[in-house]
DNA sequence: TGCGAAACGGAGCGGCGCTCCGTATGGTCA
DNA sequence: TGACCATACGGAGCGCCGCTCCGTTTCGCA
């Protein structure tokens, strides 16, 4: 049983997550935490105290959209028109999560110092739903390649990650051109024409 | 006519280059300049006076090994045993020029501050040559998609971009399941199920 | 050998994430 | 209602970063 907490840190934690997405949505994940900390009206110790690391204030602020996203899989499932109908979906709609954060999607690989913690939410929520979606659409004979959802989020992810408005390139038309291609099966390597040369 | 440097200058630079070179090496390309400094002997003021910024030396530095990567794809082209063959070897070469070197494939894009000159230097110098690829392959109608040169080179650079030594991801095999989705025409967004919803 | 232009080096600037300790506040009890 | 104590506070300052700037040094030429 937690003990009660004051009314002061309630209020302050609360200002905190408020002001911490707000600013992330303006500034983008990378804004500085002093803008957090003055959007909310708290001070440095106070911000640290609640959230010990950025990564912490990170993960706090997206939980629960992480949340929505890994509940709209089975929702999408059972509603398509077919299981890779609903991979598709799916995918793109994890493609719109990430790209509309302001951002976030550059924290979505957890090299950068800070960021491990929110790069293992994305996967613990979100891999085993799309190996749902993909034994689905395996099972239905849609999908023939062998991939495993690890690293299909992944390549979704890190194509997404680097997402600016960009009007020469649609990372949307990419992500399809590489859940299609699950649809065909994959060559090996070929190797006969660099022993040819 | 440049005017004829002194032969400290030279001596200076030459060893900035090395030993940025070197620390980029083991380090990764986020290694301070203080420590680049550092190894080649130099001050600070030294080396910003030799570069810049943080991307003139590594523009500097990378500039031959990109040049090596462009001047290979006519080769492929040359020798392989068909366009889409030579398409996917040379990607794959672009693949391994990025993931050998440590942290360079963090700065391919230059989203982050200091890293847009060696991103441009990546697009003017690589973009051509998988145009005469891209173009190579679809005349001989083994691609079929639709998708310009800055788009996939774009994806595939994405894709690389977050390499770590994992075990669990292999991305030369999500590579290939880009570059052989190319082969067949790509569908468009299924939208009847979201309307039927 | 002296001169002057070029090149040097590194202390210090502002900005960052984060720490730490003197001060303030909330909640309980008499 | 006031006192007490544990908890929470705030912001100056820490070390580190990329980069600047100016007193000092060095090179090359006559």
């Amino acid at each position: 049983m937690t003990p009660k907490r004051r009314a002061d840190v309630e209020r302050n934690e609360r200002a905190l997550l408020d002001a911490a997405a707000r600013v992330f949505a303006t500034s983008g994940v990378n804004a500085t935490v002093r803008e957090v900390a003055a959007a909310a009206g708290v001070g440095m110790g106070t911000l640290y105290r609640h959230f010990p690391t950025r990564a912490d204030l990170m993960v706090a602020v997206y939980r629960h959209q992480i949340d929505a996203c890994a509940e709209a899989g089975p929702a999408l499932l059972a509603a398509a028109e077919s299981p890779f109908a609903a991979l598709l979906d799916w995918v793109h709609l994890f493609v719109d999560f990430l790209a509309t954060k302001h951002g976030v999607a550059t924290v979505w690989k957890g090299d950068a110092a800070g960021y491990t913690a929110l790069h293992q939410l994305f996967l613990d929520r979100l891999v085993p739903v799309l190996a749902e979606l993909l034994d689905a659409a395996t099972k239905s004979g849609e999908v023939v390649a062998d991939i495993r959802p690890y690293e299909l989020i992944r390549a979704v992810g890190d194509l997404v990650a680097w997402t600016v408005q960009d009007p020469g390139y649609d990372v949307r038309r990419i992500v399809t051109l590489l859940v299609t291609g699950l649809r065909q099966p994959q060559p090996t390597r070929v190797q006969s024409s660099a022993d040819e040369r």
